[in-house]
DNA sequence: CGAACTGTTGAGAGGCTTCAAGCCTAGTGG
DNA sequence: CCACTAGGCTTGAAGCCTCTCAACAGTTCG
C-alpha cells in the first residue's frame, strides 16, 4: 500500500474506449494524484456469466465498481427464494455497505453476463471519504438513490397486484436497460428472475406476461421482450 | 448565519436531562467548537400528536434529530393508502435524503405522539460533512442501516405471508421501543398503522392478532399489547 | 444427442381482500 | 362530570387473486 508509483500496474480502463474509470460519476471528483493513487491499489477484476462476486454472510473489503455486464443482486428469504433487489450496471457501485458498518454482507452478488469490476481497497475508499467531500457526497447520493427506490418498492410491493408490478417492473428495465430500435429490450433476463424481481412465482409471472401478449403490449419471441403499447402499459403499472 | 455567539440562542437540551444532543451518535463526533456552531443555528421544534413534520413532494432543508418523541414517515400509495416505513425515535435522523440530493421529500413525516425534534439548518449540515468525517461517517452508517432494513423488509414482504409478517413486525416494535416489567409494548399503535407497517389491510392484520391472542401469544387488553410468548412469536416470524 | 434447465398451461386450493354490519373506546363539548 | 359521537375495533360471508402441484413443450449446452 505504499505510495511509490508502478507504471506496470497501471490498469487499463483509464485508456479503453468500453470501460473508463471517468465514466463513473464518483470518480470524477478525484484529483489526478487521487486517481493515480486508486489506479495503484486497485485490481480489475472478470467475471463469467453466473460467477459469484460476494455471497450473503460473507466478508468483503472495499468497493466494487462495475465497468461492463450486469450484476443481480440478491437476498434468499427464509424458503431458500431469491429476491432480486437490483441489476447493478455500468457506473453501478456495490458492496459499499459493508465497507461503511464493517458487517457481513447482507446480500449476494453474480455476474449475470460476462462483467468487469473494478476493486478499490477498503483502505483507499476511506481515505478518500477522508479527504475529497466531492467524492463522499456522490458516493453518499448514490446511496441516498437506492433508498429512495427501496422505498418506493416496499409500497409497490406492499400495495399493488402482481399484474400492476409486473407492468411496472418492464417499465424500470426499459428505463434502467433501454431498448433498442425494433424496441426490444437489451437485457436477456429468464422468466423466474423476472419473476423473483417483482416478488411472486415463475407460473404467475408468466401467465401476466401472457396477458400482455394477448392484449398486444409485448411481443415475446424467445427470451427476447418487445414493447408494443408502452403507454398503456404505463396505464397498468398506475405511475 | 454569520458565527458570532449569541448566548440567548444558546438551545436548552444540551442541558436537559430528558434529551441531550450527546446521546445522538453523530454529535458525539463533534468537536465543541462545531457543537457551538450548531446550537447557534438550530432550532428546537415542538410537535403535538398527528402533527405534520413535513409532506411528500415538498421541499425541506436540513436534518431533523428525534430528541423525544416518534416520527411515523410514511408513503402514499397510488390507491391513497399509506406505507408506514419506520417509525423514528429518540437518537434518529429524519430528512437527510433530501438534503444530499435537493430533491423533493419522497416520503411524509408526521409526529405520533408528542415529539421534539431538532432542526439543523442544511448549509450547517453540508459543513459539518465537509469538515468531520466523524460525523459523515456516522451519517452513512445511518444511512447504511436504513438500507439493511429496507432490503430484509423487501424480502419478507415478498416472500412471507401476513401471519409470518405480523408476527415479526410485533417482534420489531418489541425490540425498538421495548416491553415493561409486564411485557406491555412501549408504544401505543391503532391496528390499522400495523396493517400499514406489516402490508396488509386492518381486517387481515386483526384476524391474526385474534389468532395470536387464541393461540396465547398475545394479550389484548384494550389498546395495549402484552407479549406471552415470544419464542412461538420468533418461530411463526420465521427467524 | 440427451440431460438439465427454462417456459407454458391447466386445475384446484387457500390466503387475502372486499363489503357489510355492529360493538367498543376515547375524546369533546355542553 | 356525563352524554355523545366519531373513529377505532371486530367478526362474518363471499369472491378473487395468487400459489401450488402437475404435466409437458421448448431450448441450451456439454
Amino acid at each position: 500500500m505504499d505510495t511509490i508509483v508502478q507504471p506496470r500496474k497501471r490498469v487499463q480502463p483509464i485508456i479503453n474506449g468500453d470501460y473508463r474509470l471517468q465514466d463513473i460519476p464518483m470518480f470524477k471528483k478525484l484529483s489526478e494524484d487521487e486517481m493515480l493513487r486508486v489506479e495503484l491499489n486497485s485490481v480489475v477484476k472478470n467475471y463469467n456469466k453466473r460467477a459469484v462476486i460476494y455471497r450473503e454472510g460473507s466478508r468483503h473489503s472495499g468497493l466494487y465498481f462495475v465497468l461492463k455486464g450486469i450484476v443481480k443482486v440478491y437476498k434468499i428469504g427464509g424458503n431458500g427464494k431469491q429476491q432480486i433487489l437490483k441489476f447493478a450496471q455500468k457506473g453501478d457501485v456495490i458492496g459499499y455497505r459493508s465497507l461503511l458498518t464493517n458487517e457481513l454482507a447482507c446480500t449476494s452478488a453474480k455476474a449475470y453476463e460476462e462483467t468487469i469490476l473494478y476493486h478499490v481497497p477498503q483502505q483507499i475508499v476511506m481515505e478518500l471519504f477522508q479527504q475529497n467531500w466531492g467524492f463522499t457526497h456522490e458516493t453518499m447520493k448514490f446511496m441516498c438513490k437506492e433508498l429512495k427506490e427501496s422505498n418506493m418498492f416496499i409500497t409497490d410491493i406492499a400495495q399493488k397486484s402482481v399484474r400492476e408490478r409486473a407492468a411496472e417492473m418492464l417499465l424500470i428495465l426499459k428505463d434502467e436497460f433501454g431498448i433498442d430500435s425494433y424496441n426490444t429490450l437489451q437485457i436477456t433476463i429468464t422468466r423466474e428472475d423476472l419473476a423473483n424481481m417483482v416478488g411472486t412465482v415463475t407460473e404467475s409471472l408468466i401467465r401476466v406476461m401472457s396477458e400482455f401478449r394477448n392484449e398486444k403490449l409485448l411481443e415475446l419471441p424467445g427470451r427476447k421482450i418487445v414493447f408494443r403499447d408502452i403507454a398503456k402499459l404505463k396505464a397498468i403499472a398506475n405511475i
